[in-house]
DNA sequence: ACCTGAACACCGTTCAAGT
DNA sequence: ACCTGAACACCGTTCAAGT
């Protein structure tokens, strides 16, 4: 797509700081490079001013290929939707459905500030149309009802985005440092107001093998078998 | 609990803006003033300077209350938790865990700024490890084991917190201006690139009773009758 | 066509001063 | 103890100017 990259690179002529990278800006360039700050400083750093200086490049030169923020944070919402795996229609939806839930996850986890911001935008992007459109064609395929599907749909995505929610909001990632964490505040509410809370940490989180991402693949089993139920030969 | 606030109101001279209320400053008066101002403007609108404003109050003086304006979010969604109403660990299991997701629901439909401010927070106030507490016991007294209590409520939440997320993004509001947004979408779309979307716009979501809350409770139920079935006498 | 300097109306927060 | 004026280092965005 953007074939004139790599030569303009060349003209840059090195200023020192990070910046290496002076390719002419583009629409694409300015969005792909707000989601790699989104991702590496978190959302509360990306700013017009921290986005210009990153493409070498003063702030007011964004405006001439996006309208403004609010059309950035549309843009990489849409990013982050393009990465999730499509389901196949012609598939077996079971599998198909499964995979695409544990994609979004992946994805969700790779871009933690995006489930928030999905919450704000009422403006969908055409990754997250062409999304919509083919989940709702695989559960078609299928064999459940318009009205089915939209049950079905809004289950699953109810549980992946509020699994996502839960995972970002957790105040450690992956088990190392889990239990460092979880045992720090078991000894705070040791015999205080909060004891069930104390057992869950010490009996169960602070236990070797426990892993929050786990709960994904339970939940997931239990929503895919409600759905299966919801077949016109759900039952047998 | 705040006595003083009804006898301190009547010595503001009535400055003239609606800042009518001129009572002393306090911890608890500048949360609730943080929320309702969250709640009519929304969490945009709510800086240290348009909350100062609102109490009749230069921006300085809310530091002598809260340490800064990261404390004045963990606190008003500690404030968004105390109003979800808790279960009872001595009723029925069932009536109980269902009557608080349904309370957390309302709550979260009020605050919709809320579910998305919970990820990025990370010390949790009173009100949220008294609720979290009592989750937990409660689905310990009905009989689920340590593991299963850890199971059932991630996939709770997980539905619970994903379908507040989905209401919240949803452009509109009741049933009402649902038609004439959906009709604009579909029309748009018509024989395009999103024929399983106009489907489901114009099969569905127009004809007449559609409510996109109805899923809540299509939703709840499935997790509540998988959560029976994970109890040691689940089967019976 | 694309970029930019200067400016505007905002942010959160600190610090030294007032009562 | 509680409040505040002035200031600092930031925001997003507009506008008129440069090439």
């Amino acid at each position: 797509m953007t074939s004139r990259t790599s030569a303009a690179t060349s003209r840059a002529p090195g200023t020192g700081d990070h910046p290496a990278e002076r390719a002419p800006l583009s629409h694409e360039r300015v969005l792909r490079c707000a989601l790699a700050l989104a991702d590496a400083q978190g959302i509360g750093a990306l700013t017009m001013r921290s986005l210009a200086q990153e493409l070498g490049v003063k702030p007011m030169s964004l405006y001439h290929h996006v309208a403004n923020k609010e059309a950035i944070l549309d843009g990489i919402v849409d990013l982050v939707f393009a990465e999730i795996e499509l389901p196949s229609p012609g598939g077996d939806w079971r599998t198909e459905i499964r995979r695409r839930a544990g994609s979004a996850r992946e994805v969700l986890h790779r871009h933690p500030w995006a489930v928030a911001l999905m919450e704000s935008r009422s403006s969908p992007g055409p990754a997250s149309l062409r999304h919509h459109d083919t989940m709702l064609g695989t559960l078609r395929a299928a064999g459940f009802s318009v009205e089915m599907t939209g049950h079905a749909y809004a289950l699953l995505d109810a549980f992946v985005y509020g699994h996502a929610i839960q995972e970002a909001g957790l105040p450690f990632t992956g088990t190392d440092d889990a239990a460092e964490i979880t045992s720090a505040i078991a000894a705070q509410f040791a015999g205080g107001d909060y004891p069930h809370m104390v057992e869950f940490a010490t009996e169960r989180v602070l236990k070797p093998g426990y892993d929050f991402g786990d709960e994904f693949e339970f939940g997931l089993g239990v929503v895919l078998d409600a759905l299966e139920r919801l077949l016109p030969d759900g039952g047998a």
